[in-house]
DNA sequence: CAATATAGAGAGCACTGCTCTTGAAATGCA
DNA sequence: TGCATTTCAAGAGCAGTGCTCTCTATATTG
């Protein structure tokens, strides 16, 4: 499989556009990341990177897959640490994870669950590196000891409505506690996008620590709600 | 108090500018709205709307100000009409209306609830009808009858980071279950915005009937949490 | 070596936010 | 009423954007 000369300085330069594009994504902005800019930074006119990306917007979705995929990789690795029977702590640390990765980046936290960019329309190549997170979250309802949660039944409209991920990614989970564990998810999300989107000034007090012990507590309260004690 | 008719007109231009902002936020998005475009609309060239308006970021928060208001007033209106005793009902309804007007909405739910836009700085003209739904929530949990769930303490840290909320719109209601409506509104709005935002794309059943009915069950389930029942 | 495919440069179009200047109209004051 | 002042709208212009097209130098392939 030798790689021609042209093919390897093709990779390297489309490398060095995402890596370039994810700068100044995460220093300005999704709404400011300009296809010149990186083409000046990269020492090109703006007309050559788009034998790289075809259009602004495709290289804004390159971006969205690749901060899925590193969320998803920091959220893997750090829950992988625990010890697999402490359902509680495997939880806390997968939130505690996203929150910290959000405040971080807050920029790519807001490309992929803050609205979605104009011209949107979450392409197939987004879907596997965005339910990387999700994975992890069912694999610890997996592991759940089926408590006194598990044997409840769903309204059928309900039931069907939760049939694509019930029978998909949360199979073998019983569907109340699916249900919940989506709640939880959406808690997750709710509590981080009101930080990191600044809605919770003159709410919780403003020092990292504050924000931190309260984000602790509520997921507590979550996963308490969800059976993980 | 005659107003002259230099002030009429520009009362007239400026509400016509809001109209038309509106229009094009409600249709092409935020991130398409263009002074330039509404100006076209208005008949004006554009160097003209500077007058009324400093800066395209300026409009855009005046947008903000008035998405505020008018789900604000939605929420109200409807919140208002539920027999006050039915705490269950009137938390579900507030809950469905700020959906139903998200859905509907979504690029004024993405402005308010999304990503802020770039060079934001929500101003003090924000955090007046930004409190809007949030104070009929409390206004909701003030109405409780202080179940079991009021008496707990809460951790020293946690406490005093819940006192700016604490000691202003959430006074007199017990500060757990302060803490608990505050994670009730993050899963209100996460679940929103993972509608919204297009998030539960293989995860829900994609009809509005299935989507409104899980909603339905989780939000629920909230109010259970909540101990409204 | 010759034919072909590709990378990059350059010019150009239509659009954006925003500023500055210029002429016309409405206003306030004597 | 008549005049000075304030305000409005228009026009031109600057710097930036996404994107397309043409053209040349180079790398690859037959």
């Amino acid at each position: 499989m030798a790689k021609t000369r042209r093919e390897l300085a093709r990779e390297e330069v489309m490398s060095q556009i995402l890596e370039l594009g994810r700068e100044h994504l995460a220093v300005h902005g999704a709404a400011a990341l300009s296809l010149r800019a990186v083409a000046r930074d990269l020492g090109m006119v703006s007309s050559a990177v788009y034998r790289y990306v075809p259009s602004r917007d495709a290289l804004l979705t390159l971006l969205i897959v690749e901060a899925y995929d590193r969320l998803g990789l920091v959220v893997e690795q750090a829950e992988a640490k625990v010890d697999r029977a402490d359902l509680l702590d495997r939880f806390l640390v997968t939130a505690h994870t996203v929150r910290t990765w959000a405040l971080t980046h807050p920029y790519e936290y807001a490309l992929i669950y803050g609205s979605p960019v104009p011209g949107y329309a979450a392409p197939e190549s987004t879907i596997g590196p965005a339910s990387r997170v999700p994975v992890v979250l069912l694999g610890i309802l997996r592991d759940c000891p089926e408590p006194a949660l598990g044997r409840g039944r769903l309204d059928p409209v309900v039931h069907s409505a939760l049939a694509p991920l019930a029978t998909d990614a949360a199979d073998g989970i019983p569907e109340t506690l699916t249900a919940r564990g989506l709640a939880s998810w959406a808690t997750l999300l709710g509590s981080i996008s009101l930080e990191v989107f600044g809605h919770l000034t003159n709410v919780i007090a403003s020092g990292p620590k504050a924000r931190k012990a309260f984000f602790d507590h509520q997921m507590r309260e979550v996963a308490l709600g969800l059976g993980l004690a």
